[in-house]
DNA sequence: TTAACATTCAAACGTTCGTTTGAATCTGGA
DNA sequence: TCCAGATTCAAACGAACGTTTGAATGTTAA
């Protein structure tokens, strides 16, 4: 037996969540059939059965595969921002940039298919099937709750609800930006050339959501009394 | 033959792109059978493919009923405010309050399906097929460049594909505020209370979208240095 | 070599899908 | 009243779906 043929285990499985993120992102979930997308992984139809017990399980896996790190990945960047200020607040800029970076370095990570993943991903927040929803949902709380106390911290003056919405608002930007990678042309009127440098892009996107999270409080009084 | 029972003309028609709006939202357009959508219209199996010829055609139909006049209000109300300004620039802002205050209205009004529609619309931007994708950016043209000029109009200073990003990054945060209105307690922890009153949703969303909109130009020359 | 287990395979299962068909029914003007 | 066109109806079509099955093959350790 020679070196060359010591299988990697797991690599059949491994095959089947490549093949459906990819077409997971191209067609979407209901249009992603068994039988094509086990064709594509090079393996037979039984196998997703056999490896993950079901569609949804793998559609589950697909995601737990590349969330729980990147989630972890975001928690590990919020500590050690935390720890190089001592006791001093974060700026909301560099909380931000430690959310949207993880993503973006995904984006540009080429070798692994982490890009089909990230507009996957984004467009899956809003996702018709609602158990699907809270699974992503399920994902993200222990991030979203930890970046959450980082703001709360930076931002002390902000009442509760609205930095919610804020949160909210930006979580949004980010998401449809990932997901709807050719709607650009829609405003810009063409071709996008070379638009989505990671790089470029998380410096607008940060801009943009710094200014928006600290944007004046509106006053609430005049919506209450007009309403 | 007595009065009530003159029957309005495409009656069927409508009840059958009312039960496919509410269905297309609940379940997506794939999980939507032809079967449960006519018995939900109270219409015969065979009655979309005679009335909208295919089920694709019926989606269609679906987005052209209400995006249509509602890209045309937008405009209006973009010509009403540029003839009560006069020769004088638009407040940034007020731009803003044209284009997001329509979809809000929407929502608010309850005695038509329109909160249906918006949230379905505001999934679809990012939806897998692309010959949908293309339907809904060829509805959105002419709204999206008359508020592309009424833009530069009022921020002749900002570089073309700056404006061109923080325009793709207002549209994405307002869609996915529309689609994803229960994924706030994502980040709330709790369940919303009456979080979608419209009008502090419009006063939030339009403060966030205007900061971010006006946000102080990031230097490019350091992220390409960077690079 | 053998036995136990893990994986792959071709074939079939029952169900559901969008669409089509041709007859039945309704509607409005001659 | 009668007829042409519009609409509704029950029934069926072939295709594609996710899943299951049981045999075949590959792998590992005694």
């Amino acid at each position: 037996m020679s070196l060359r043929s010591i299988k990697p285990p797991h690599e059949t499985r491994t095959r089947i969540l490549d093949a459906a993120e990819e077409l997971f992102m191209q067609h979407g979930f209901e249009s992603t059939s068994m039988r094509l997308l086990t064709a594509k992984a090079g393996a037979n139809l039984a196998a997703v059965n056999y490896h993950f017990g079901s569609k949804d399980a793998l559609i589950e896996a697909v995601f737990r595969r590349r969330l729980d790190p990147m989630n972890a990945g975001r928690i590990a960047e919020l500590d050690r921002l935390e720890k190089e200020a001592g006791g001093r607040a974060l700026a909301p800029e560099a909380i931000i940039r430690a959310f949207v970076g993880a993503s973006l370095r995904m984006i540009e990570d080429s070798k692994c298919g982490g890009r089909n993943f990230i507009r996957l991903l984004g467009r899956t927040y809003t996702d018709p099937q609602k158990h699907i929803r809270s699974l992503i949902g399920q994902l993200y709380a222990p991030a979203m709750a930890r970046f959450k106390t980082a703001f709360e911290r930076a931002l002390p003056q902000m009442p509760g609800d609205e930095l919610v919405w804020r949160m909210h608002f930006m979580f949004g930007t980010l998401a449809y930006t990932l997901a709807a990678t050719d709607t650009v042309q829609l405003i810009a009127g063409c071709k996008p050339e070379d638009r989505y440098d990671a790089r470029l892009l998380e410096a607008r996107l940060t801009a943009f959501l710094a200014a928006g999270l600290l944007a004046p409080l509106h006053d609430s009084a005049d919506v209450k009394k007009a309403a």
